[in-house]
DNA sequence: TGTACATCAGTGAACGCGCGTTCACTGATGTAC
DNA sequence: TGTACATCAGTGAACGCGCGTTCACTGATGTAC
């Protein structure tokens, strides 16, 4: 918190006449287009946390540096600090339901089980992939969602809904569930959760690590 | 961020002679002990842990509020504020290894499947009733942990251990485990992890939560 | 028994910093007539 | 076709704040002689 984050200055990577050392210009979006600059804010914010790798480290100048613009501009697109984690919230949600979703539909719809491990997989490639941005997610659904009531909707009743289902096609196609599947879903995705977390910021050498297949086999008999 | 959070005084609680309203003073510690103070500031830092849930909360300035001293009396005990929090980590760590070896201890020792399950709802029951120590000591002590190498030693591979041990005990008693004991401890483990960590935050209503014991049961042929 | 001194527990005030947010602005691009 | 004006995308400078840390200090209590 004290010696100054090595930003500064963050080069935006794509640029090649060379701007000689000072302040590295972004051209500015053309006349209607100012939403495109919402989208460069939540990807840099994205960046950020995962560098970073906690809410924390998200600044709105923070922000305004990993983007190439001023702090203030920020103010146009999210209402404060708040409302940019907000967004930034729901945005990568969206990526994991596409994910999830890309994952059931690439078996053939008949192979239950194998679209089980589909889904577990995929959420474990997107927790592993951005531990930083998961935590944020579930972190930040979870306790919205209990806070008011039951969570009878909202992103995390989605991904939850979405396992629940897998599992009850299964059930339907006659394997047995040593646990009735609304329970087996929340083993794996507390499992999930609790390994991402575990290993958040932690460089994942052992690519054999398949405790959460372990975990499907347990809940089959 | 931006308001003043409710602090400003922290009454101690214990004072009753009224300081009218105007700074509650502390009585000094004696001559030769001053340790004391070290820890009253840790179980402030842990209080303050508690109900702002997260490391980002625990201040140097806010502990010392919390605690009844200057900022700078801080510094006679801690070297700064990330020697102030590895303090508070190993000093959590060993309440929590505490509270497990006296639930493994308060049973009959040849109910092996019994100690388990003691263990673990130990080591579950601290979780909910301190998730952000929780959360802040595995956050920790995992990155930590894994960083260097292999964890060998330090507290959470002493914790880790100590579930192994509690399985293998079953597998030499005779009772069948459907995966290695080894990955019996981590499933349990990151599930314990995992639910403290998604419910941080949230009031458990349904102390039915058994979960975790269908995970054990699981486990067993 | 005094008394000079050392050590202890702890403080008040100041520093420089990065933060969130506000405000009046700038210059480019579109639109009305 | 001009030209006045509106709208757009975005900025620079400033504000007040809480933070971590440093420093010279204060006053009480012990110790040496």
């Amino acid at each position: 918190m004290r010696a100054g984050l090595p930003f500064g200055r963050v080069p935006l990577g794509q640029n090649d006449e060379m701007p000689d050392d000072e302040t590295i210009q972004r051209v500015r979006n053309r006349w209607g287009e100012g939403d495109r600059l919402r989208i460069e804010i939540l990807e840099g914010a994205g960046r950020l946390l995962s560098e970073l790798g906690g809410e924390d480290g998200l600044t709105i100048r923070g922000v305004a540096r990993a983007v190439g613009i001023a702090p203030a501009s920020i103010y146009q697109h999210f209402a404060d600090r708040a409302a940019l984690i907000d967004g930034l919230v729901e945005y990568e949600f969206s990526l994991l339901m596409k994910a999830m979703t890309a994952a059931d539909e690439s078996l053939d719809p008949t192979d239950v089980m194998g679209r089980v491990r589909a889904q577990v997989h995929a959420h474990r490639d997107f927790a592993d992939a951005k531990p930083g941005h998961y935590r944020l997610l579930f972190g930040k659904a979870t306790r919205r969602a209990i806070r008011g009531e039951r969570p009878v909707n909202g992103p995390l009743f989605e991904v939850f809904t979405s396992f629940i289902e897998a599992f009850d096609r299964c059930a339907e196609a006659g394997f047995a569930l040593r646990v009735p599947s609304r329970r087996a879903a929340s083993l794996v995705f507390v499992s999930v959760y609790g390994r991402a977390a575990l290993l958040d910021g932690v460089r994942i050498e052992r690519p054999d690590d398949d405790s959460l297949d372990d975990l499907v086999s347990l809940i089959f008999a």
